[in-house]
DNA sequence: GGTTAATATTAGAATTAGTCTAAATTTAAA
DNA sequence: TTTAAATTTAGACTAATTCTAATATTAACC
């Protein structure tokens, strides 16, 4: 069995209907930053993305990348990845999967394992309701 | 199947044994730390456990509550929850184990479930080792 | 035990990711 | 088109955590 997500090819999504789907009001600034944000599945934190629209040039602020952000969280269109207590990380394939988080390097590598989820999914808490399973496997490399 | 940890009784741990067993040299400090700690399986921030240190009248500066903290975290004595990029918890139960974090109240409970583990681990990246598994599956509240 | 080297502790300063504020602007509603 | 609601912005602010560098404690060695 191999938990690897497949390299997906890079998709030309159509980011407008994207937002419109998660109910997610359009702007001109949201616009700027879902076509960086999900011009190819990556990991980014909220800086390094503010930093990738600076290069596109065009202006947004760093408050509204962090709003954005955050508000595509609430809406699903985004998964956060909390690594540590100073590396947030914005995942921009929400479809559901978990991580491989290289503690040495740094690395970031999805896997497509969906069972513990649907284990999990049968015992949840009285009262409860899944919201996301967020599973990291930190690994570390072998040393020679 | 229920994935539950059962509340184990309240363990009188050796603390002065188990850090020896980890490496950890003992110090007063720590030892007061770990006293506070291992009193029960417990889930605290720094903070948290900052506070309850100077509950018992001893005086150790936050500084070193951080630091032991986290020695003890890479020495394996505790386990480190990242919930969120503001809310780094300790738990004082080290042992394979996973979370409910109920995104609504809170609320931090623990899982046994060990199946997802021993699934990953038998197809880690290339030249890598399992770390740690870190499994919080978020949990919200059914709306009345 | 006494001397030296290594480790640990401390208060407070510094850092930094992220949030807040309040004014200006844009978008939506009526 | 006038009004209301939502969004953006720069920069101030917050809070968790780390750093600094001086002091104190512990371990290592003779």
């Amino acid at each position: 069995m191999n938990l690897y997500e497949q390299q997906q090819p890079p998709r030309k999504r159509n980011v407008t209907q994207m937002m419109i789907a998660h109910g997610v009001n359009l702007t001109k600034q949201r616009r700027i930053i879902a076509d960086v944000l999900f011009e190819r599945n990556q990991h980014v934190t909220a800086d390094q993305l503010f930093d990738l629209v600076k290069q596109t040039g065009c202006r947004v602020s760093k408050a509204t990348v962090y709003n954005t952000l955050g508000l595509f969280a609430r809406k699903g269109l985004v998964r956060e990845i909390f690594i540590d207590a100073s590396r947030t990380f914005y995942d921009s394939n929400n479809s559901h999967h978990h991580h491989f988080y290289n503690v040495d390097t740094g690395d970031l590598i999805d896997i497509k394992d969906r069972l513990a989820a649907h284990f999990i999914e049968q015992d949840l808490p009285e009262g409860t309701s899944m919201d996301v399973v967020d599973l990291v496997v930190r690994v570390k490399n072998i040393k020679p």
